[in-house]
DNA sequence: TATGAATGAGCATTCATTCAT
DNA sequence: TATGAATGAATGCTCATTCAT
């Protein structure tokens, strides 16, 4: 493996620490322990914790939206897409469950810039969903929905999905999901 | 206007602040100041800002959550059930906007007690609503779809009304809603 | 029984709560709930709260002093002196053992008037003691020690007896005081 | 003078600040004042205000402690042991005037630990001087009275020279100790 | 006279940030 | 470049005291 930049390092290590602990309750200290530097260094390359935490928060969610990015891109059928966005939904919470209290939760503290950044990473997602769904439609493998509309509904279920998850710990959460699929490819085919 | 009680002076100040700023960034004198009471003053009523913060959170739901049940209660058929529950949403954001985002955000600041009583009235709003479905379906008002994970779906329209009303700024949530149910109402009927 | 006034019933809560908790950690609330009155009429009697220790430890101290002044004014011989003194100390002790700490403790919190007072009453008893010690060494019953010195010596047993009975908790406290009196009549006569 | 070290500055400034005020009206910002240092500083050397006090108190005990069992452990005579013991008092008394009141009146807020320690430090210096007394009666230096009541009626002159100095401010302390000795030792040989 | 609701000064403690080395 | 000792602003909470009733 090859060594990682100083900046990487910190990075992974806010990674951790944030996501485990929250913005308010991670310390500066606890990073910098994790990271296996000084405090002062990390000010060498971060100009305070909140930049830490939106470049931290912007490093995921790229990695999310390019991951569904790749569903909605690759989809050939309404099917196909809503199967591979609800297996996505599960794996992600599975897999980074703990991170994505924190995603949700400290949004207040990331920068205006990085706000408005993750509303147009979306609002892209939701651009490419519906003009996959326009050709769908198009197509005739789907009824004549407001495409825009579907497409916010199927963006949605990733809420719902979390939401099961990991504020009710709703076991049934893969079956739920699978079932508003029915519900959605009956009222969009 | 009739005199408000000390008690409720207090609550509706850490209302506004607390729902302004969310739960760290608040502070006790501040809500002192807005409620235009001494700092002490505040702690004759709460035993601390955290109990302040958690009966702020436990009237706020309340309300809320009876809102939603009358809905689901007084339903005659699906289409009335899924457009009365697109209005109060529309309605309820209109009204408490600046609310919602802290109701979501600071979930990890209420005392484990309230957290408890939400989850079980998201629950028994998730239960009465499936029951309410499943009468439409045995009247053949309804598809047979599955009534607890369409139950979900229902509930979860608030969120996405949320997410698009105060973070993506949408004006045509309305419009979207709207279509939503259309959709919905084809998968379900 | 008698109907207390207002002054004195507060002076026994006063005393109470003092005496269990020390002067820091009693809050005036404390003391007027257990008096039965409102926080704002113990401010009609005292004017701080230190005024009310100050007025409580005196009357405790009045008391304390009284007792051992009869012993002094009463005693026939070098022996009764000492063995009354003695008796007296451990009786003062098992009655009100958790009050003496307070009493040893506390002292920073009297008014400078009453720290004079008690240092005056403490010197009264050493010339009671000294005058008394005189009789004994000019009716022979004594040897020529000084008598101002054994005073102190003999004054100074109470402190030993408040040591070892509640810092040290030993068993045997009145054994070692009787053994102090041999050595010290030995010395004396 | 060669450099102090912070941990040392700051023992050396809350050794002034709280033997000056005790322990309640001493504040941590008084106590980074006297040692010229932030009041942050404090809290990187030692976890809280009560940690500090109690090794304070600690350092201070260890050296009155050493110095008086020095003078048991090196004593050939009772005469010498009885005087040596008396000038150290003075001397401790005059050195540490001010401090000896604290180490008396504010025991409440050192740990528990140091409490016990404190005791058995007390009961090791008594063993100490009962086994001395035993040799001293065993060779014909004493008479033969109940050694361990005599170590502790010894170790008591300690409270009363403190006393005698420092409440009643008698000028004559010494005289009157010198002369308690040769009571004793009348008592004793 | 008696009250207790209201107050705000005061405190211990935390932690992001700085800067001398 | 890297560090971590030093800092002090900021905060939740307590409680003696006041004063309108």
């Amino acid at each position: 493996m090859r060594a990682m930049k100083k900046c990487e390092i910190i990075l992974k290590a806010a990674n951790e620490v944030f996501l485990e602990s929250g913005y308010e309750k991670s310390t500066v200290k606890d990073i910098a322990m994790q990271a296996g530097v000084g405090k002062g260094t990390i000010y060498e390359y971060f100009s305070s914790k909140e930049e830490l935490f939106t470049q931290m928060m912007q490093s995921v969610a790229s990695y999310v939206f390019n991951d569904i990015k790749e569903i909605i891109f690759h989809a050939d059928s309404i099917e196909e897409l809503l199967e591979g966005f609800s297996k996505k939904c599960i794996l992600l919470i599975d897999e980074h469950a703990d991170k994505l209290q924190v995603l949700t939760q400290d949004l207040e503290h990331i920068s205006k810039d990085l706000q408005k950044w993750l509303m147009n990473e979306e609002i892209k997602l939701h651009v490419a969903l519906t003009s996959k769904l326009k050709q769908f439609i198009s197509s005739k493998q789907m009824k004549n929905v407001q495409p825009e509309s579907a497409a916010w509904t199927i963006l949605n279920m990733v809420r719902l999905a979390v939401h099961l998850k990991l504020i009710i710990n709703e076991k049934r959460t893969e079956d739920f999901l699978r079932e508003q699929i029915h519900i959605l490819l009956y009222g969009m085919k």
